[in-house]
DNA sequence: TTGAAAGCGCTAACAG
DNA sequence: CTGTTAGCGCTTTCAA
């Protein structure tokens, strides 16, 4: 920045004010100041700037594993809305691991992040220690993937995963089913999972139903579904299969082809999700919608308006995010 | 960091370097220094230190879109290595627009990261420029997902696009076909797919086979992939498809599934990508595995690997990341 | 409209 | 093993 300075003829001062509020600077020297930023490729030093201002333009967003489509779509919606508003996405993934998340927390907050995103509502107690302290220093903390019937203590967006379950349940049950499994997922910390699959089993048993819970070996999801499915065919198997994710139901859909299954009539099939394949496969599975990309739009703009000084009470309220049944012809 | 300090009656320093090599801090003041830690719940100022040591424990990516299943796992690879490096990842997505890039690796060079790590070979000048002058400032600097035949300025951890045209061609030419087409992906910078198709039809024009291009709508790929087929259907449908990656081929399968086109009888279908569903649909969809995980893994490893120090002479080449076809029923 | 001075929180280099 | 000094590159605040 002093070389730029000095070619341009002002003191670093004048640089940093045409950088930041260029009508503040006059038109002449606005033109001397451009023309040696060019000469020279300036990229200014976010460190400093940062470390100066107290603020930093990076926004942190915790979630448990990029590689999976409902998470990546909801990231990718994140890039879009930041991209343009100056901020830069700091990424880590816990794989599903809270004392990991923990410490990718830890790590994130030492960028002094002007919000800090993170996924679902359970976290170690130190990890929700820090998130207070930052919300108490103002920093919009959201939380993703998850929505308390309650009030809670941070931001939310996402849904409720016990009306999620229920949701499950009853489009089942309407449909006449009435001996029904929730598949749950394989991965311990995937308690968004679980929590649909207590509130799909004991809402159904509240109706009358059989309901019980079988639990998909850890892996590749799709080869899981159709484990799944391979073992339930060696013994009782369900009327009706209502999936913790859509990449089961699917595994789940494709060993029920290759073995001449018939869905629904012999089986029917509810994933959760609804990736782009539970349309296009076969006649299409019956998912839950979840608006994956929503959430990471809803968040990403709820963060720029908290960031741009619009008072809480102002800050229109995310869009309902409510899960919805797209029936299709497994169920 | 002068609060914790004070609380166990030591000088910044001795805290800061308790931080870095706690070794070098006797076993009773580290004593004190973890309690008063504890108590003050102390998180370091990375702008700080970064500003202060020169470095930043930062890595900056650059990829087309996290939404995108092949990106997506190579970022979880990514994040999974530099966990516990004590690097963080700096992310943000071009949606395939080089301007955008641009933008983008300007922003993240700004933070001065330990390295930058950019989708494909095709930058616009400033880009090129920028990577350039970070190299020569010792950044390392990777290309993912490609890989020039002679050496490139840049690291490269991917492989050939040309090759892997090649690759496709000659595995269908091998099975007998001889009427080909390359179905390429409809997103005009896509260069990596279009690059794909330039030498497929290439190489089976020189085969003497017969061999054509066609575009496949912009939009959700698996649509993309069944319209595709279906528009092909209304004329002269070629005997054998290779699509720019497993999601249009997909489609397209799920499409002479439902219309009742017998795979491969009435037409072949190649893919890329060997995504998971490759493997699962029908009896299986022959496609081009690439690696996507390894690219993540293979260019995070060399990363560390160039930042430890080692001389670029005895830094162990990236493993061979070359494709490969997955034969199974749809060839 | 521009500049001067001070300092953000930490670490490098050296001294003790 | 621990402390002192200086300064990273920028922005804030105030003065001209």
């Amino acid at each position: 920045m002093v070389d730029v300075a000095a070619i341009a003829g002002v003191t670093t001062m004048t640089i940093s004010r045409y950088l930041r509020e260029p009508e503040r600077v006059s038109p002449l020297t606005s033109a001397k100041i451009k023309e040696a930023l060019d000469s020279t490729g300036y990229t200014p030093n976010k460190q400093a700037g940062g470390l100066a201002s107290g603020k930093s333009p990076v926004i942190a967003a915790v979630i448990p594993n990029v590689g999976n489509t409902l998470f990546a779509e909801t990231v990718q919606a994140l890039c879009d809305v930041f991209h343009g508003s100056g901020y830069e996405l700091l990424l880590s993934a816990t794989n599903y691991d809270l004392e990991r998340e923990e410490e990718q927390v830890r790590a994130m907050l030492g960028w002094l992040p002007a919000a800090l995103i993170i996924t679902g509502r359970r976290h170690t107690d130190a990890t929700l220690q820090m998130m207070r302290n930052a919300r108490d220093r103002g920093m919009p903390i959201v939380e993703i993937w998850d929505k308390t019937t309650r009030p809670s203590e941070f931001i939310q967006v996402g849904f409720n995963h016990q009306e999620a379950g229920v949701l499950m349940a009853k489009h089942l049950i309407e449909r006449g089913y009435t001996d029904l499994a929730y598949v749950d997922s394989g991965v311990p910390d995937d308690f968004r999972a679980h929590e649909r699959g207590l509130s799909f089993v004991r809402h159904a048993k509240a109706a009358g139903c059989t309901a019980t819970t079988i639990i998909a070996p850890r892996g590749e999801p799709m080869a899981a579904g159709r484990a799944t499915l391979r073992t339930l065919c060696g013994g009782s198997l369900p009327r009706a299969l209502a999936f913790a994710n859509d990449h089961l139901a699917v595994g789940a859909y494709l060993h029920a082809q290759s073995v001449g299954l018939a869905v629904p009539d012999t089986v029917a099939m509810l994933g959760f999700g609804d990736i782009a394949l539970a349309t296009e496969l076969g006649s299409g599975i019956s998912s839950v919608a979840t608006q994956r990309h929503q959430i990471g739009f809803a968040t990403a703009t709820r963060i720029l308006q908290e960031l741009s000084g619009a008072a809480a009470s102002t800050a229109s309220l995310p869009p309902e995010l409510r899960p919805e049944v797209i029936h299709r012809s497994s169920t």
